[in-house]
DNA sequence: TGTATTTAGTTGTATATACGTTTAAGACAT
DNA sequence: ATGTCTTAAACGTATATACAACTAAATACA
């Protein structure tokens, strides 16, 4: 690199950095490149060298910017081969998106979906609130019962701003979740849940095939994405037929 | 500092970091002294100049092992003003070891305990593999049921490993919580979580004054330290006055 | 006494340089 | 086709230096 004159501190003229130091700058830029999608998990992004030209830094200045991303564990490194976009972090088991799906094949078993039912509607006041849209709005409702080898475990009932996924409605969700297709739709920003025990209404009775007295452990969400709720789903799980568990070691 | 000969990469002659590089040496150290309670959350370590100086190391190579701490969260650095132990990094809601009585006081209200007993035990086979103990070794038993404002919230059924507090028996719960005492004894290493819904008892409905019909919310609770298990609790929520609720922004 | 001002100390950022360590790929011989 | 060797590239660690930015305490001043 050529000798270049020593930049002023704090001052850059780079146009998507202002007033954000050379180190910061890298740093946006990574992280830029991996929310639009541009890098995608496990690609590998350009070396040190590369972005040093590329940001007219010197290779340490580069090193210490992605250095930082690694310890955040945004990106992988490894010495000899490279800079890699790392896997999306796992969240801790209960406030993990659980997704039926994938926790009834992790145990090695089939999960079947039925569709209930799959509509339009139009929210009253307290499904206003609750999806932070206004009174009277129209909202995507759907009723799933997903079966581990047959056997319901779970009824999904599920509102959907159709601001968010426009074409929920279209999609054929004895195939793919709804998860599944709402997370390919936009990006989980936030996440909420309320666990609660109810007795069992009489729709949870007949679908889930639940013994008289048995509760029903009730898993509220509701996400967040693009800057409104997203979603807001209600999942009903038999209590003795299912049990939320999550192990965890305590940091440091 | 005087220049000093180039040191070989890798080969460190120090005494407690041995096959360490000299930046790993220094987190070694700091670490060290925060887990051995000589550093305490708050207290401001060593300047970057001293450190280079104790490790005879240059200013930089401390700071970016300090840096590193830092973006971990087992540090804080204000420029200007030094180098400071982090607070214990909080846990997300879930997952975080539920503390009914801070819980209960962070809404403004009144906690109260009844002890229902305390109490050694002997134990059988379920309890013994439960606490990962031989069977018929000697526990301890307690059962309390806490009140928010005079009203029942949880009953709390717990089992000690005497092993790991020999004292439990002597405390006065009105007082503290098995909580605190517990974490008073020892650190905390490992937690596991269950929940589920499960229909009220005879116990519970009387002890929580619960309406018939309504199930209970069951956490149970097992915690680790110093490489035992150290207690085991079951903790019995009424349904319809009680959920837990969580509320996480994503990673990235 | 109370308020500015100065100053010493501390962290933040950046560079240029040097060399060690690891990886992956290509060259080469078998 | 297979295995070994070489090598370029990439990251890892460390140093010495320079100056900016911030903080808290000491100092000067009104």
């Amino acid at each position: 690199m050529n000798p270049k004159a020593k930049r002023l501190p704090l001052e850059s003229e780079s146009s998507d950095g202002i007033g954000l130091s050379l180190g910061q700058q890298v740093r946006a830029h990574v992280l830029e490149k991996i929310d639009s999608g541009e890098w995608r998990e496990g690609d590998r992004i350009p070396s040190e060298s590369q972005l040093a030209d590329q940001f007219d830094a010197s290779r340490m200045t580069i090193h210490i910017a992605l250095r930082d991303l690694a310890v955040e564990g945004v990106l992988v490194r490894r010495q000899g081969a490279g800079t890699f976009v790392a896997a999306r972090r796992r969240q801790s088991t209960f406030l993990e998106l659980r997704n039926i799906h994938s926790e009834i094949e992790e145990r090695g078993n089939r999960h079947t979906t039925d569709v209930i039912s799959l509509e339009r509607v139009h929210c009253d006041m307290g499904l206003a609130t609750e999806m932070n849209v206004a009174p009277g709005s129209e909202l995507y409702h759907s009723v799933l019962l997903h079966r581990e080898n047959g056997r319901p475990l779970q009824i999904e009932d599920r509102f959907v701003n159709p601001r968010f996924s426009p074409d929920f409605l279209e999609q054929d969700y004895t195939q793919i979740t709804p998860h599944q297709h709402l997370m390919a739709t936009g990006p989980l920003e936030e996440v909420e849940h309320i666990i609660q025990a109810v007795p069992a209404d009489e729709r949870s009775r007949e679908l889930l095939v639940m013994a008289p007295g048995d509760p029903v452990l009730l898993l509220r969400r509701r996400t967040w994405s693009r800057g409104m709720v997203a979603t807001s789903a209600r999942l009903y799980h038999p209590g003795s037929r299912f049990s939320m568990a999550g192990r965890m070691v305590v940091a440091r």
